[in-house]
DNA sequence: CACTTGACCTGTCCGC
DNA sequence: TGCGGACAGGTCAAGT
């Protein structure tokens, strides 16, 4: 089973609940590490000892974290950041104690690859299944945490888009807080709303039919409730899909595929509008590629 | 206050 | 074929 994500709120959702059905009541065994930057500020040897032996209780995502909540209170936190993966291993070798799982060939980018060229991190549980951490460019990170710790991290980040709380009237209270900030610079700030990346961020701004250059203060109160709509409509059909793939993604049957065919202006520059055929328009802003159609949206 | 740039890393792609 | 530059799903710090 291979899980590859390309990480923004669908994909770690998506993760989060297929890790929750596979790691749930697993316990550790051992830990490899083979970038020790990944897991400061613990030291690999430190690291391995405080696992060893805990459970894995159940499995949370806040904002784009996975969460492992072990059971002496404390939670193994990851971030995949921009290239970081989770792939489980299940034991093929069960009743084999000796004999320890075969790893199959990792597909990592469109390639097939050495599996540990890109492995920085191995958990192998007691009943002999095993999860890998990968992650090309290094930047995802991985931290044994305690409850206060946690409880910061949730308080650096915002709305969740999908719950319950996050209603048109709490999203047209952010925009009239921050009027002089672009949408595009809005919708990707962590602290304000969490779990938006750029990928569903254009494709919200698209869905709303407003152009992410907008300024906070300037939508009417029609576009606040579409925006509002928007988020939640392309976050749930994206889960639906299973995450976006925007280059190599393989499931683990080989099939590409998820959301990545119903994107409608990520990754489209210069290429129709699906809507109304004008040039998808492709333009810096909050220091990211973005994508929009001009005449769409206003 | 809002925006830009650079840093963290490795790889791919495009133009010359 | 080689080489330099731009760019890639994220986030943080520093400077304008």
């Amino acid at each position: 089973m291979i899980f590859n994500t390309m990480p923004e709120l669908p994909e770690v959702e998506t993760l989060k609940r297929e890790l929750g059905q596979v790691l749930m009541g697993k316990r550790f065994q051992s830990v490899k590490i083979f970038w020790p930057k990944a897991i400061v500020p613990l030291s690999p040897a430190r690291f391995a000892r405080e696992l060893k032996n805990r459970k894995i209780e159940s499995v949370e995502r806040r904002a784009k974290i996975i969460f492992l909540n072990l059971d002496n209170r404390k939670t193994l936190a990851i971030h995949l950041k921009m290239t970081g993966q989770l792939i489980y291993y299940p034991n093929h070798n069960q009743g084999s104690t000796l004999e320890p799982a075969k790893v199959e060939p990792l597909i990592l980018g469109g390639h097939s690859e050495d599996p540990t060229k890109y492995t920085r991190a191995i958990f192998s549980f007691i009943d002999g299944s095993r999860l890998y951490f990968n992650d090309l460019r290094k930047f995802g990170w991985i931290r044994l945490l305690g409850p206060r710790a946690i409880a910061d991290l949730h308080k650096h980040h915002g709305q969740e888009p999908l719950a319950p709380g996050f209603t048109v009237s709490v999203l047209g209270t952010i925009l009239d807080r921050y009027p002089q900030r672009t949408l595009k610079a809005l919708l990707l700030d962590q602290t304000i709303i969490a779990g938006l990346g750029n990928i569903y961020v254009d494709e919200s701004c698209f869905a709303a039919r407003i152009n992410p250059g907008r300024r906070g203060g300037t939508l009417a109160n029609m576009e606040k409730r579409k925006l509002h709509h928007a988020i939640r409509a392309v976050l749930a059909l994206a889960i639906k899909h299973g995450g976006t793939s925007a280059r190599d993604y393989r499931r683990s049957d080989g099939a590409r595929g998820g959301f990545a065919a119903h994107l409608k202006v990520y990754g489209r520059g210069a290429e129709p509008c699906r809507r109304c055929r004008t040039l998808i328009r492709k333009i810096k802003l909050a220091g990211r590629g973005t994508h929009f159609c001009p005449r769409c949206q206003k």
